[in-house]
RNA sequence: GGCGGCGUAGCUCAGCGGUAGAGCACACGACUCAUAAUCGUGGGGUCGGUGGUUCGAACCCACCCGCCGCCA
């Protein structure tokens, strides 16, 4: 378990701005990573999230292609969407911002040149696969053609999925383009390398060290390091980051690949917001302080990017920290299946977005999401989490409580003496300040909300034991002490679930009478950054302590009260996997 | 092919060396303040398979099967 940190960094895996993404991507880093920073701030940690689109590399190119569209346009169009769903998800990032943007460029290639400088980058010829109409690099996946060992007509430049061999394009019968069907030609061409194996052994002695990281992570990454090989930085491409080396630079064809621009962008981002607030290096209090802690959150296919590659990068920059946690999330798959944008086997996360509550969403996928293993995200379960749990559990628990304070007293009453079970309660609840903490410090999401959940059906529990309603006709004083008690915990508990909750747990805390701010809420902003204009994601983020159990006083007025959640007619199953089906058809 | 993960009640998942757990579903009961919500009780599993280590194994080891991901 970790202790309190003052300052915290979390750095969340830049969505690829090819489409709008699905429910899965949000899953994977999009809620985890609010859940924590919004409890880090509750907390009174100082916090810096960022993120932003990754909009370079070839599916960019390609999907502007197939719209006749420019990447750029492309990429915009993306951007746009994935801003405004993320905004709608209530994902506070202090700085979601974009890889095409010139602050971006700028440090990209200062690392690049610090790298290179240092003697980590070097040149070395390679055959290439190349779309002899477009000029463009074909990357592996992209040729198919038969397999030389099994015969199998269809195998790709990688791999031949029928016989499962690895495979080199080279080696591949009759190649083609799988994109147009193309004869892909083959010529030779310089690339830039980044030298992994040079910090094989340091990589090696830092992961072994991190006992805190999930064990999965750890041991992956270990077994990656141990057989490391230089790994391409540029492409053959004309859209991403120019090489800044003379005689590089102004060539038209080759360019930084993007894994290696994208994950820099944790960087250029912290340079961005910095330069935002006019302060240009204040980038430097979170990369260059050992007791900032960086925690980095992505889906289980971006593990070695985060664990391996970035810290090596780091390492042979020099004087920037590395990790402090790697939060990786497994997969989610819908409906039984893999979620596919190409055979329309998905649901956009705007979809759903336009359909139910934000708060909804981000509860099933904290509850039932693949925080340590696969899961499958179902209408079926979907509909009972919302109905059983958030609707049945914790929204009639706020309803009946300040329906029944309301009525009777119209304020939060006044209490007798607190009796042993009034104590007991109190205290339980209020244990949860340290245990929901607790499993949210050690990002176990779904241990915290079901932990608060459990609370709130103690509370439940204790109005069944107590009946005020019953007893508020022969003894009005302790039907008072019953919901003075009845309400506080409902007040500790929507602070517990504020991080997981913050849209519905910002109306309850109004409706209790407070007239601040429990749960801000993140922005589209317009900026402009020495003549380069684009959109971010921002917000002014409070971070008033408030990790603590409710003091609301006796007497406090309180309104009519409205149900916080919904209930959703069993029929929408059967409505969206008609959808589905349609789309899918 | 190599590496990592997963395979536990009808369903979704916890547990990860000391007499099998939760929620849902199902059955029965209590209550009726509350969005017909809530609370209680009960039935239900040879913990993927086969070996092994151990006084004792879902839990450790080996191999096998199935699924997922990465290397690509």
């Amino acid at each position: 378990m970790s202790e309190a940190s003052p300052k915290v960094l979390i750095c969340v895996a830049w969505p690829y701005a090819s489409g709008p993404r699905h429910v899965g991507h949000v899953a994977g880093f999009g809620v985890p990573s609010d859940v924590f920073a919004r409890y880090q701030r509750l907390r009174g940690a100082e916090v810096l999230m960022v993120s932003g689109t990754d909009e370079h590399g070839t599916p960019i190119t390609y999907g502007a292609d197939r719209e006749g569209v420019s990447p750029r346009e492309f990429a915009d169009r993306n951007n746009r969407i994935i801003v405004d769903d993320l905004r709608r998800l209530g994902l506070t990032y202090d700085i979601f911002t974009r890889t095409t943007t010139r602050n971006h460029e700028r440090v990209v290639q200062e690392f690049f040149t610090t790298l290179y400088e240092r003697g980590y980058i070097f040149t070395r010829t390679q055959l290439g696969a190349f779309s002899p109409s477009t000029g463009r690099t074909l990357p592996d996946r992209y040729i198919e053609g038969t397999c030389p060992i099994c015969g199998y007509p269809e195998a790709r430049g990688d791999q031949c999925d029928n016989c499962g061999n690895q495979l080199e394009p080279t080696d591949l019968i009759n190649p083609r383009s799988r994109i147009d069907g193309e004869i892909p030609e083959f010529r030779e061409t310089e690339h830039f390398f980044f030298d992994l194996p040079a910090f094989q052994q340091r990589l090696h002695d830092w992961i072994e060290a991190q006992m805190h990281w999930r064990p999965n992570v750890r041991r992956y990454s270990l077994n990656f390091v141990a057989d490391l090989k230089p790994r391409a930085i540029t492409r053959d491409l004309d859209w991403g980051v120019p090489v800044p080396l003379p005689g590089w630079r102004d060539r038209p064809d080759k360019r930084i690949y993007v894994w290696f621009d994208a994950v820099i962008g944790y960087l250029s981002a912290t340079v961005e917001w910095a330069r935002l607030r006019g302060e240009e290096a204040g980038w430097r209090s979170w990369w260059q302080d050992p007791s900032v802690r960086g925690y980095y959150f992505m889906g289980k296919d971006n593990i070695t990017f985060h664990s391996v590659m970035w810290p090596a990068m780091l390492m042979g920059h020099g004087d920037l920290e590395l990790p402090y946690d790697i939060v990786s999330s497994e997969f989610l798959t819908m409906e039984g299946r893999q979620f596919s944008v190409s055979r329309g086997h998905t649901i956009e996360v705007r979809d759903v977005l336009s359909r139910y509550d934000a708060d909804v969403l981000r509860y099933y996928l904290t509850i039932a999401g693949p925080e340590t293993t696969d899961t499958d995200f179902t209408w079926a379960e979907f509909v009972r989490r919302n109905n059983d749990e958030l609707v049945g559990t914790w929204g009639n628990l706020v309803h009946r409580t300040l329906v029944q304070a309301q009525q009777n007293f119209g304020c939060v009453p006044e209490p007798g003496e607190l009796a042993e079970a009034d104590r007991r309660l109190l205290a339980e609840v209020e244990g949860g300040f340290a245990s929901v903490g607790g499993l949210l410090e050690q990002a176990r999401f779904k241990a915290a909300l079901t932990e608060a959940m459990r609370l709130a059906a103690l509370v439940n529990q204790y109005l069944g034991s107590e009946q005020p309603w019953h007893r508020i006709k022969q003894d009005r004083r302790r039907a008072a002490t019953t919901l003075f008690v009845a309400v506080r915990c409902v007040d500790s508990l929507k602070t517990l679930f504020t991080p997981f909750l913050p849209f519905s747990c910002q109306r309850l805390h109004e409706m209790l009478g407070y007239g601040d701010v429990i749960a801000p809420q993140p922005e589209a902003r317009e900026v402009d950054l020495g003549g380069d204009a684009h959109r971010i994601l921002a917000g002014d983020y409070d971070r008033t302590p408030r990790w603590a159990p409710s003091c609301i006083e006796p007497g406090r007025p309180l309104g009519v009260p409205r149900p916080l959640y919904r209930k959703l007619d069993p029929k929408v199953v059967d409505e969206e996997l008609d959808r589905m089906r349609v789309s899918t058809a």
